[in-house]
DNA sequence: GTCTATAGGAAGATAGAC
DNA sequence: GTCTATCTTCCTATAGAC
């Protein structure tokens, strides 16, 4: 079948090297943010030749667009994962107690997605902005739809008060530097989700 | 007076164009971001030559810790405005008030205490990104005086989830482009603060 | 004090050798 | 497919005329 090799796209192709790439992109734009983040650091976080990037990504967009779709994988995978769990409010209490275990890269760089998205939502240019919020949708219609297992009235109001807090305790751990913020409200967002008052 | 004219700091002489500077930054990096920001955008904001900035701020840097200063005193002069209220509810409560009626800003271009510190905290550099969390102190610190005044038992943690809640909401909206969340939430929390369950 | 012109440097993107 | 060298553009900051 070398035939069939020929035919394949350069993306199918150079798996590995593209796949290299995206990782090192989620991993660094978290980090440094889009703006202060270069082709070249992108490259060497993962270990690749700064110009050879372009074989792979025609622009610096295509590299943003491929780690927001690595975001979105991972909170994929942990959705799925949840969704082993009979109980929906034992599935909350998980996606909260993982947002609290990942409580030190929070207080240093933000959630991913958030930091990601507010930064996106300052350019009036191509479309990124809005794939930002698609990645933050996805995990407010998860969380919705455990509510609405749950038989609760307002299911998207509660989503919006859940994943609101999640999102405002990143950033106020963030901008104090301090991961026990994520520890604390992780607590209490678990203490209201265990038949708190308030829940239907 | 003429000696004491002479003596004026630059800083206190100009006091006009670099206010209208000041002013121009707070907006313009608030609305574009820093690093998406250059001099010239501000200085074509405040309808000074481009060249001239550097007369009243030495570096980009300034101008970003200049505009800090002129939301910490926006700030200030809204709780100024509520601590004439004579209940601590109904000072948290026209917070809240302040904050929805800023809807359309916040669904556009987020807080901009809290874009400009999630933004500020991507860089090791120079302190900065410390002061942009001073900021968010100042508005913990106030919040938490108003549920002391109340009696609850845990002001700080009071503080944390309302001002935490503020910052949520502010990038769901925004990075959903949907004021309607700012109105929608913000009506939960004024609920929750007129003697909700939950409140001491 | 005010403004213009420009130095100096960095980063995205491309051309083309291998 | 892989990588180097470089082109182009843009921005911060400065030098110096007025």
């Amino acid at each position: 079948m070398t035939d069939s090799e020929k035919v394949r796209s350069p993306r199918a192709k150079a798996g590995g090297k593209r796949r290299l790439l995206t990782a090192a992109a989620a991993r660094v734009l978290h980090e440094q943010g889009v703006e202060r983040t270069t082709i070249a650091d992108i490259a060497r976080a993962a270990g690749v030749p700064a110009g050879n990037v372009y074989y792979y990504f025609k622009t610096k967009d295509e590299l943003v667009e491929a780690a927001l779709a690595e975001h979105a994988g991972h909170l994929r995978e942990l959705t799925d994962e949840l969704d082993r769990l009979p109980d929906p409010r034992d599935r909350l209490k998980g996606l909260v107690g993982a947002w609290v275990s990942r409580r030190d890269t929070a207080a240093r760089y933000g959630c991913p997605t958030g930091t990601l998205a507010a930064e996106l939502d300052k350019r009036d240019d191509g479309g990124l902005d809005l794939a930002a919020g698609q990645v933050v949708r996805l995990l407010l219609d998860w969380v919705a739809g455990q509510y609405r297992e749950l038989g609760d009235a307002d299911p998207e109001g509660r989503a919006l008060t859940l994943v609101g807090a999640y999102q405002g305790m990143s950033l106020l751990s963030n901008a104090l530097r301090d991961p026990q913020i994520m520890a604390r409200e992780g607590a209490r967002l678990i203490r209201e989700l265990d038949g708190g008052p308030g829940m239907t």
